[in-house]
DNA sequence: TCTAAAAACAGGAATGGTTACTGATCACCA
DNA sequence: TGGTGATCAGTAACCATTCCTGTTTTTAGA
């Protein structure tokens, strides 16, 4: 995704592209991970240390309105961030917090055997999955 | 479930049936959908005014601990409990906070396809579902 | 280019669900 | 009956997130 593509997408909704929503964008391509607020807000800090954790939090949720980012919910632990708009499913370490994708999961099928069994105006789905990554299982 | 499976189970563990445990279920039983901890609190202390919250969050830990209740968890919202310990699907209207279950929606072959995708060791996995209940689609 | 209005920001206080701590109370077994 | 550990009430603390206020930046219009 390119500088302009977002420009364009966050214009569509009205906002525009400040240089903290930029350098919120450029943490998360850094990251390359799944981080989180705090994580992103100490990325940008490096560069510009007088953003407020605030404004990460808030230019987080203007980019996931506009579509250009994701975001992936646990309990127990913070929201996670993700430059990966498309649906995928991210399976999260209950030792080291730790998240990573799992390739090859269709959920459509059960999706709409969702929307076939409620009454209910299904607005968002997702999986939540949880387990023990190589690396701590290494260490049991 | 019976009183007496339920202090088997307990003792199965290492705890005992207290009073206040047991009000916890029996709010649970006639709260009848899926309360939050505050909810639970507050059916409890008709009753029993001196019960404080965190001994409830403390025993709806405990009982989940050891099978006898279910919890469920969505973002922006506080965890709901649940009698039935079998796995089903909960969902949350995202205008009034109630949740009730998707009947007929089998996830087996999901679970099943990402074991069988990730190297970790799948421990807990759960479909997180939001929408708009009928009731507030009405009001739209 | 200048200026007023709107948007965004920094910094910090506040919120809400949940957990941790502390001293008092209770349940069980010898 | 007394001792030991579990449990409890009450309250403080925690953490992720949001809200608020005054200031800075950006935008649009003249």
């Amino acid at each position: 995704m390119f500088v302009p593509d977002i420009r364009e997408k966050l214009r569509g909704s009205g906002y525009t592209l400040t240089s903290q929503r930029r350098a919120v964008l450029e943490a998360l391509l850094r990251a390359k991970g799944h981080p989180s607020a705090e994580d992103v807000y100490l990325i940008v800090k490096r560069e510009n240390p007088r953003v407020a954790l605030g404004t990460v939090y808030q230019a987080l949720s203007v980019l996931e309105e506009v579509g250009v980012i994701g975001s992936k919910h646990w309990a127990e632990s913070p929201t996670r961030y993700d430059l990966n708009v498309e649906p995928h499913l991210d399976i999260r370490c209950i030792r080291c917090g730790e998240v990573s994708e799992v390739p090859g999961v269709a959920l459509g099928a059960v999706e709409e055997q969702i929307r076939d069994n409620t009454p209910y105006r299904v607005t968002h789905s997702a999986m939540v999955v949880e387990g023990l990554c190589p690396a701590c299982l290494d260490g049991e």
